[in-house]
RNA sequence: GGACCGGUAGUUCAGUUCUGGUUAGAACGCCGCCCUGUCACGGCGGAGGUCGCGGGUUCGAGCCCCGUCCGGUCCGCCA
């Protein structure tokens, strides 16, 4: 079957055709019933003419959404009555055989453009949902996204290798989803959340060059961008560099909007992981957004304001200040000083710019009175402050600072409208600490536990908080798009890394073991990437969530509304499993 | 685990949050009748509600209070 079987092409007029698809809407007029049908993104109209008086009667019956079948003769559309808003919309087909392939009934929402309807009750009928012509162009990009990666990185020589989706829980990372084994009792595999060991395998097993669209699985909350699976674009490569793989990753991202979108995507700047902290305040900052964080720890070393002096001569706090260049309400300063409490921050000191040439009444704010004219003075200066201006500042805990004026950053461009929606800004986060900290003290990695680290082994064990790995990771527009690493290659590199993160001998033989094992038969030099597929998708559909272009997606509750999964199972089912439920359900 | 917003007809929403009071409204959809050139067709008529659920306060609750479920945004979490 001709799936262009609408375009004009094959609606030469006086030509007969047979058309199928669902009606999408129907116009009966008593006399004249017309059909607007549809199959994949055409539609085309039918028309049928009471003297067809066997149809007529049949066609008088049609709903929405029915399937049907109608052949007749391509004629022209009289004079005046053409519809310059359809493709097809100077012909028509005359009906004089119809038939019905299947009813629907009423939906339960209605899909024309002009309706609204809630996202709850668009997932339990997906299916219908998937119907609009909206959701239709995403999937049908997110398939041109997906082809597009294929053919480019098979051009390049990669070759595409599947990896299980049963296996080994992991220690370190997300929580596992867990899949009960029945033959080895008491045992489990689990879901990957990666296919990171497998793919660096791979490279053991002599594949210098390796990708995978790849399905991954997190047992993590949902957000707007992050689902419980969700697809990975995972590539791999031997004997490479990181410039090698970020080379060939900025190429991949900018054929995908050159064949997708037609948008020519300028080469992506660099800036460390330090840079991006203290500029945006977060490690995937949006470019797009004009204001940056500016440190005024100097202006403050000596203040009489304990609030700014204190965090100004503390190695490990932060005081900054960000300027907007807009007219804001008390009642504003309060809802935002309200969200960055959302990220620990005890208050939001802000200064209103009146009139700068006088520093006394022209700057309104609680704390003017506490700040000397010489640090106003300097504060103007440095950031070059105007009449009309609002300054907000953020004192104390380094982290708290970051994460709270990183997010009033966003927050602020976005509520007073300064990011240009149509614009692309790609970059590259390079040079991440190797470990982060826990509230507890404890090293975590910051990228993963297989990343080679810049810095010496000595280093790495005597100040860890000060090593550098060779990570990188892609950030488009205020979102993670990928990120990767240079891998460890050598067992007792590896070993070191684990101790280091207080995984002890006898735990990471157990957990893995095969893995170290494998370093010592000869493991290439290695480093590789992986892109979150739905995000990107998400980005060139213009969507503000993954599951606008997931077909099949999970709640924010981990729920499907169509299947109704998870859902509880028999206890005969249970037992097969050798599983025993300690929930106890609340009557 | 936590914060905030929402849940009223099939759908999208209104219902004077502080200030509870006869019969809970609108639009679209649906059903019936009419209509020969519409394309968000049109006209006339009609049906349709456990106000998410449970409890409480009150003479009286869609509205107030407590709990709970569902959807969303965020914090925590996401090597």
């Amino acid at each position: 079957m001709n799936s262009k079987i609408f375009n004009l092409s094959n609606l030469d007029e006086g030509k007969t055709v047979t058309v199928y698809g669902w009606v999408e809407k129907v116009r009966d007029h008593g006399g004249v019933i017309f059909l607007d049908l549809r199959k994949d993104l055409e539609i085309i109209q039918v028309v049928i003419e009471p003297s067809e008086k066997e149809i007529f009667s049949v066609a008088e019956n049609i709903k929405n959404e029915f399937v049907i079948e109608v052949s007749g003769l391509v004629r022209k559309r009289p004079k005046g009555t053409e519809n310059i808003k359809m493709s097809t919309g100077e012909v028509e087909v005359c009906a004089n055989k119809l038939n019905i392939f299947s009813k629907s009934k009423p939906l339960p929402f209605q899909l024309d453009e002009y309706s609204n309807a809630g996202e709850e009750i668009r997932l339990k009928y997906r299916y219908l949902d998937l119907r609009r012509p909206e959701m239709h162009e995403n999937l049908i990009m997110r398939s041109e996204v997906s082809n597009s990666v294929r053919n480019f990185l098979v051009n390049k020589g990669f070759i595409d290798i599947d990896t299980p989706m049963m296996t080994k829980a992991t220690p370190e990372g997300a929580r596992d989803f867990l899949i009960p084994s029945r033959v080895n009792k008491g045992k489990f595999y689990a879901l990957p959340q990666s296919p990171q060991l497998f793919k660096q395998l791979l490279m053991v097993s002599g594949f210098s060059k390796y990708f995978q669209i790849a399905k991954c699985f997190r047992d993590e909350d949902t957000r707007k961008d992050r689902q419980p699976e969700f697809t990975q674009i995972d590539i791999e490569m031997s004997f490479t560099s990181c410039e090698e793989i970020m080379n060939i990753s900025e190429n991949l991202i900018i054929e995908l909007f050159k064949n997708i979108l037609n948008v020519d995507l300028k080469r992506f700047p660099k800036i460390t992981h330090k840079e991006s902290m203290e500029k945006y305040g977060t490690d995937k900052p949006d470019l797009r957004n004009p204001i940056i964080l500016h440190d005024v720890k100097d202006l403050f070393l000596d203040s009489d304001f304990k609030v700014f002096k204190d965090p100004a001569n503390d190695k490990k706090s932060k005081l900054v200040a960000m300027k907007l260049k807009k007219d804001i309400s008390r009642g504003q300063i309060d809802e935002y000083t309200k969200y960055v409490g959302n990220f620990g921050a005890k208050g939001l000191a802000y200064i209103k710019v009146n009139d700068v040439s006088d520093l006394k009444k022209g700057l309104q704010s609680p704390i003017v009175k506490f700040l000397s004219e010489k640090e106003l003075e300097s504060l103007v200066k440095k950031l070059d402050l105007k009449n009309g201006e609002v300054v907000f500042f953020g004192a104390g805990n380094k982290k708290i600072v970051f994460d709270s004026m990183g997010a009033l950053r966003q927050k602020l461009a976005e509520d007073f409208d300064l990011i240009d929606k149509t614009s692309w800004k790609p970059l590259w986060i390079t040079d991440f600490p190797m470990f982060d900290e826990t509230l507890e003290g404890a090293l975590t990695p910051s990228h993963h536990p297989f990343t080679k680290s810049l810095s010496t082994l000595d280093l790495l064990e005597k100040s860890p908080h000060q090593a550098i790995s060779e990570a990188y990771d892609l950030v488009l527009n205020g979102f993670e798009l990928g990120g990767g690493s240079m891998r460890i290659h050598d067992a007792e590199e590896q070993r070191k890394i684990f101790s280091i993160l207080g995984i002890s001998d006898e735990e990471a033989k157990q957990k893995f073991g095969f893995f170290l094992e494998a370093l010592e038969y000869g493991c290439p030099p290695h480093g590789g990437i992986a892109f979150g597929l739905d995000r990107i998708v998400m980005l060139m559909a213009n969507e503000d969530s993954i599951r606008d272009v997931i077909a099949f997606p999970k709640t924010q509750s981990a729920l499907c509304l169509m299947t109704e999964a998870p859902d509880k199972i028999s206890n005969a089912e249970l037992e097969d499993l050798s599983i025993k439920s300690t929930f106890e359900e609340i009557e």
